[in-house]
DNA sequence: GTCTATAGGCAGATAGAC
DNA sequence: GTCTATCTGCCTATAGAC
């Protein structure tokens, strides 16, 4: 059975997307190779011919299904929508239906913890990943006429607010509670944009 | 070698703290129970004495940990301060030096996402201490004259803050970075406080 | 490239002497 | 209660046939 070049990069990218579910929805240790090469319809022999090492599958899964679960969101709340569709993609990534796991799911929120202290090819591509997230979040800011300083200072706030919210949402054991904390979040995220009356929901914050 | 009730709560105790600070430090599926009685100075044959298992130590060391360092947080701030002793608990929880993992860091924010997924008793023991931090933070809300239902929204929002802000922080590969956006939680935080003029550092959120 | 088989190591849990 | 020794199973990584 002959393999083309193209097949190959296939099969890489089914072990990628394979991974990058995988590890977000359990976290590195928890997940075997084998789950990995089985969720690609393989063994668990044929893995070290596309990757070196869990590690670096690890780190290139983070990249690949954070970029994928932003896209997605991006492209949910569509470019050619109303006023302000970063706000809107705001709110898609706080709702409960992502903390579920749903709609691909973002490895910056779900792995947050899972990161720290590991090699530093995954730290640095989660970093970049969270860099890009911020940078998206200013720009919405500065577009809006702020200055560039406090632009920042929202963006990491809001992006702060967006992976925490989910995070903690996921962790707790009180289905009303993480509602209660998502919608929490929504709405200072809300206030945090400038989306003012448009989305805020009867808060005053004095 | 006689033994007295108390000293096997002791040793029990010492077991715990070994267990909090280090699986804080590098997550559940990190530690052994090896490491754990080395460090409170047994082997580890002697860890069924004290525990059922691994995953119930783990309970146990989320809440004792995360009390302690939340107690600990709260006296460093002492009762007789300035007028807002709680504002400088969050300040003090999103510095760098709680991000490190300097002064008994929290649980609540280092194991976020360690902790999903895993077993009914972990998942409780951590949601109970969270609720025990957002009551702290809702009742100063409310004391400060805020209606009950805005107090918890306010307060939910500025625990996420505090927990992500140090997820976050500790995530990132980039000092700079992670010093950047704990200063926008605690810039963001205070306002959220409402502490106002006598923490905000310059600002100018509109 | 993919398979089966296995090396090699580690860690949770238990047994039994003291 | 604490120790040493061990059982047991799992998982990363490699070897070698196809």
């Amino acid at each position: 059975m002959p393999w083309s070049p193209e097949q190959k990069s296939q099969t890489r990218q089914r072990i990628l997307d394979s991974a990058a579910a995988l590890f977000t929805a359990h976290g590195y240790d928890r997940v075997t190779l084998g789950d990995v090469m089985r969720g690609a319809r393989l063994t668990h022999g044929a893995f070290y011919a596309h990757f070196p090492s869990k590690q670096a599958l690890y780190a290139e899964a983070i990249a690949s299904g954070a970029r994928h679960s932003l896209q997605q969101r991006a492209a949910l709340c569509g470019a050619a929508q109303e006023p302000w569709p970063i706000a809107r993609m705001v709110q898609a990534y706080l709702d409960p239906s992502h903390a579920r796991g749903e709609q691909s799911p973002c490895p910056l929120a779900f792995l947050v913890t899972d990161v720290a202290n590991r090699e530093a090819q995954v730290r640095e591509a989660y970093t970049e990943v969270f860099q890009r997230l911020v940078a998206v979040l200013e720009r919405q800011r500065r577009n809006a006429g702020h200055a560039t300083e406090s632009a920042r200072q929202d963006a990491l706030a809001l992006a702060v607010l967006m992976i925490g919210g989910v995070a903690v949402a996921r962790a707790v054991d009180d289905d009303g509670l993480a509602e209660a904390l998502l919608a929490a979040c929504r709405i200072q995220g809300g206030a945090l944009l400038g989306a003012g009356e448009s989305i805020r929901a009867g808060v005053d914050p004095a």
